[in-house]
DNA sequence: TGTACATCAGTGAACGCGCGTTCACTGATGTAC
DNA sequence: TGTACATCAGTGAACGCGCGTTCACTGATGTAC
């Protein structure tokens, strides 16, 4: 049954966010077309008029996830990691940082899968070293690398411990050691 | 045809370093239990004799490739950092650091998995802590994990780049930002 | 504006392939005498 | 020490299931007049 333009439009779009949102909890490759299709509300067979591929999917899912999660506004350094190191977010993998979900995950993946990510991590490390502390440009882009990778990592390794207080503690500590750098900086 | 113990206790060795190497290139789920076998120099059918299942090998490999890769010496943090943060070791995915390769993934594994990783964390935490900067005990730890989070995360994103100069400049910032702040904190 | 037809988004069954796992069999190892 | 038998590591075919992908069909939308 044809559906009107704008219901097509709407149906991408949750397709997108389903996928997007299953993927960072799950991974690429144990989330099924056919869940992504359920999810946004439709039949499996459907997928392909929307995309050529899983791999298609991968790939666009990622553009749409990394351009919701991009950096935005001017908040300092060390407050953009008190909110990335939160708990809060820590906690939240469907809807955190595709970089931590899937960052590790896309190495592996193809050519559209890898762009994706390459842009989202230029752009997050240009952002950031806007709002980074230190003296020319090259201490804030350092600062800006260092501190992206630390975020980055601390979240995969709080989510990666078994118990939550360690996992916490990383959090914690990381948060802190960023800051301690972004006051010495600044 | 039987084979004699320690040819057993020999191809046990064989499929773990087998499993290791291939998970850490190409992550657990595309690496099939046949290819496994064949790279120790067996058929798929012995496999159940040494595992109870794939998720049986998952746990196990990692145990063996954390041991193997766990930090050892007394080199200073810094100097850790150095090594851990090369082009080479970035490139050498199959024989690098496991928690780099497979943390990401091992997060959504079951119960084996992650407490294998978790004990490698919390052991590289601790000997992190013992050779880094910092005034008392819990500077030199908030150090360890500051600076682990940093690698952990540096070597990911490098290796995630699809342009080879932006990865090597994350390596190589991401080691001058440890480094810098370890000589300020000596 | 109203009608008739062409288009095409969505459906659900089916296909083919690959992978984890099982199993009957083989023959070398280990052991009992 | 030598022989006969039991054990069991390894083999390779087979099974069953799930997943990506395809396809004939349906019926609502969009368009031409």
């Amino acid at each position: 049954m044809r559906v009107s333009r704008e219901q097509v439009a709407e149906n991408r779009a949750r397709i997108l966010d389903a996928a997007g949102r299953l993927f960072r909890e799950r991974g690429f490759e144990s989330v099924t077309v056919a869940e992504v299709m359920k999810a946004a509300g439709l039949t499996h067979g459907g997928f392909y008029g929307y995309f050529a591929s899983k791999d298609d999917l991968i790939a666009q899912s990622l553009g749409h996830a990394l351009a919701n999660a991009a950096l935005a506004g001017d908040a300092a350094l060390a407050e953009y990691a008190a909110w990335y190191l939160s708990p809060e977010h820590c906690a939240d993998r469907a809807g955190g940082c595709p970089t931590a979900a899937l960052g590790a995950e896309t190495i592996r993946q193809g050519g559209g899968a890898r762009a994706a990510m390459t842009a989202g991590l230029r752009h997050q490390i240009g952002a950031l070293a806007r709002v980074a502390p230190g003296g020319d440009d090259a201490g804030r882009r350092r600062a800006a690398i260092g501190s992206w990778s630390a975020m980055v990592g601390a979240v995969i390794l709080a989510r990666l411990s078994d118990d939550p207080e360690l996992g916490a503690e990383i959090l914690a500590e990381t948060r802190a050691w960023i800051g301690e750098r972004a006051e010495a900086d600044a």
